[in-house]
Parts: C-alpha cells; structure tokens; sequence
DNA sequence: GTCTATACGAAGATAGAC
DNA sequence: GTCTATCTTCGTATAGAC
C-alpha cells in the first residue's frame, strides 16, 4: 500500500472539517472540493464510490485521530485522557472560531436515509474510545464495572460539552464538565 | 390569537420528530407533509415563511416541551428533575425503537448555511434549562458557582448520552450517566 | 489526472385552478 | 384551504476531451 497521494488526503480533511461544521448533510462532493482546492476531476479518480465513499474514509479517518490521541495519553493516566481531550477539543473549538464540533457525533446525530450504512462504524469508533478511557480508569483502581460507567460519563460529558460549547461560542462548559469530570474521578479512585 | 389548526399543529410535531431522527437537514417540506399527513397545500397557507418559519417554530416548540418538563419536575428537587429528564429520553428513545435524538441538539450540531439563523434559539432554549437546573441544584444547598458547573455537567451528560443511546439501541448509556450524576450531586450537597 | 458539459433527481417556492 | 403544475437551484454522477 503505497503513500496516498496530496489530493486525496486533502480531500477528506477536508470532507472531516465540513462533518464537524455541518454535520453530515454538509458534507457534499461540491463542498469538498471547495474546502480542500481539490480538481473537479479527481473525485471519481481517488472515490469511485463517490460521496459514500468520502464519507466512510473521512469518518474512520477521523475516528482513527481521535483514536490516536487518546491512546497516547493514557499513558500519563485516567487524568492524563481527561486533560488530552479537553486539550484538543479547546484546541479545535478556538482555531476554528467554535465552527468545529466532533465529526463522529455528527454523523451519529444527521442519521440521513443515505448516510445509515455509517451507524455500524460510528458504533465501533466510540466503543473502541470507550475501552481505552475504561482501561485507564481500571488502571487507577476503580473496579472494571465502575470504570466502564465512567468512561460513558466521560465521553457523553465532554461530547456534550463541545455541542455546548459551540452554541456558546465559548470554552467554559467544556473547562466546567472536565472540572467536574474529575471530582468524580477523584471520589472513585478513593474509594 | 385563536386556537391554531390541527394540521398546523401536526405539522410542527412532525418537523420536531423528524428533526430528532434526521437532524435539520432532514426536515425538508416534503418530509413534513409526509410525516403529518397534511395536505401540500397547507404549507405556505399556515407557514408563509416556508421552511425557516417550519424551522423556527417547530425549535420554539420542542424547547418550551421540555423546559416544561424540568419545570415541572423541579418541585422533586434536583433528583427529581435528573429522573423526570431520564424518564422522558427513555421513554422517547424506547418508543421510536432508539431513532429519535434531541430535536435542539440536532440544531445545533447540524449547522447548515440556511439553519444558522436558529442558534440564538438553540441558546436561549439552552440557558433556560441551564438556569432552571442551576435554581433546582442550589436550593438542595449547592453554593451557586458549583450548581451551575453541576447544572452544565447534567445538560451535557443527558445530551451526549443521548447521542450514545442512539447509537448502541440501548437505554443503557443514559442509565449510566444518570447513575453518575447522582453520585456527583449526592458528594456536592454533603459539602 | 484533470477539465468541461451534461443528465438526472430532489427540494424550495410560486402561480393559478378548484 | 387545498390541489396541480411549473420554475429554479442544487447535488450526484457520468461521458468524453485534453
């Protein structure tokens, strides 16, 4: 499997930044090429399954980054994952002027007729997020059963803190659930 | 100010479902008529703004729906008004076999170019629950600054939990969460 | 690999008959 | 109040030139 060439990689940063802005529905072929400068011509030549096709790579390309960040930080711990996601998010949230929400969620929530054949990789892409973050907190001591409802606690808080953020156009509720995230931590750890 | 027709009101019920199922971008003319059964001819005769004004009201009306329920359930208390939101995503989760999410939530996350005149809705519809939640918390005797950060965490937590129901067919995410901020709200009254 | 042109369908909106 | 065209715009996809 050779390096994929520029415009394709551009092309579905591209198709990931316009899920995160607006939603699945936002993300059409015309859309694309205008975020990423891509040549008309090359969609069907890198996509020849067209939009479905840019729509499930830039979905699991995504997830994959998301993936990848959250891996690396467990290794400063369940706190280190906390701390990891609150900066990339506050991180995304300010670069992009609070355009930017979680392209995961958003396809979860735009549950377009055309766009269902993604649900199974959505599922798969927040369990697989989900086991790291339990792994982690199981780490710290907190049984696996408690860990598991922490880690869904984490995701659903921060996941809901972005929405909230965005329609905020502020930080603060993300700052406010990863504080209280980890009060909660802290109280589970201890007992 | 007379009482409103039925099949205006239908319409908006099935703007709010299909605003939950699909997200903004699914709540097309169409799909409305199709959805109430209204006849085609009703849409500009009770809408005249068209869509945006099918848009605009049908978000108005999901928000006071629920910011009803907390109301009403804020005579139980902060616990009460946890279980009476619990309650309500349960049942509307389990009744359309996990295809409806948050009518406001898919708002905001799905911000195409001609819903955007929606998000000063979206956040009044937000705050208003934000600041109910944040009265409820502080009369268990929660100092207000760290009410309105556990008022933000239970918003977030709920819809994101949602989000997560959703996607696994299972109530059980949402059970978790609200496991969770019970623990959360039951340490920050003890302080 | 990239371009233009075009076919096809879906969606919002309007006009005019009933 | 409701219906049937019809117009326009937009989005996906294909064909064929360069």
């Amino acid at each position: 499997m050779g390096a994929r060439t520029d415009t394709r990689q551009k092309m579905l940063c591209g198709a990931i930044e316009l899920l995160g802005e607006r939603g699945a529905a936002g993300v059409t072929v015309d859309a694309v090429l205008a975020r990423s400068g891509a040549p008309r011509g090359s969609v069907y030549h890198h996509f020849p399954g067209g939009r479905a096709e840019i729509m499930s790579e830039s979905l699991t390309l995504a997830g994959d980054t998301i993936s990848a960040l959250i891996t690396a930080a467990a290794d400063r711990g369940a706190l280190g994952v906390l701390a990891g996601i609150a900066e990339f998010w506050t991180a995304t949230l300010l670069a992009s002027d609070f355009e930017a929400g979680c392209p995961v969620v958003s396809v979860a929530v735009g549950g377009s007729p055309e766009d269902h054949h993604l649900q199974p990789e959505v599922a798969n892409i927040l369990h697989r997020w989900h086991d790291t973050l339990t792994i982690a907190i199981t780490a710290e001591g907190v049984a696996p059963a408690r860990a598991a409802r922490l880690a869904t606690m984490a995701i659903a808080g921060v996941e809901g803190a972005v929405i909230l953020c965005r329609v905020d156009r502020s930080t603060a509720p993300l700052d406010e659930v990863v504080e209280e995230l980890r009060v909660l931590l802290a109280t589970a750890v201890d007992n």
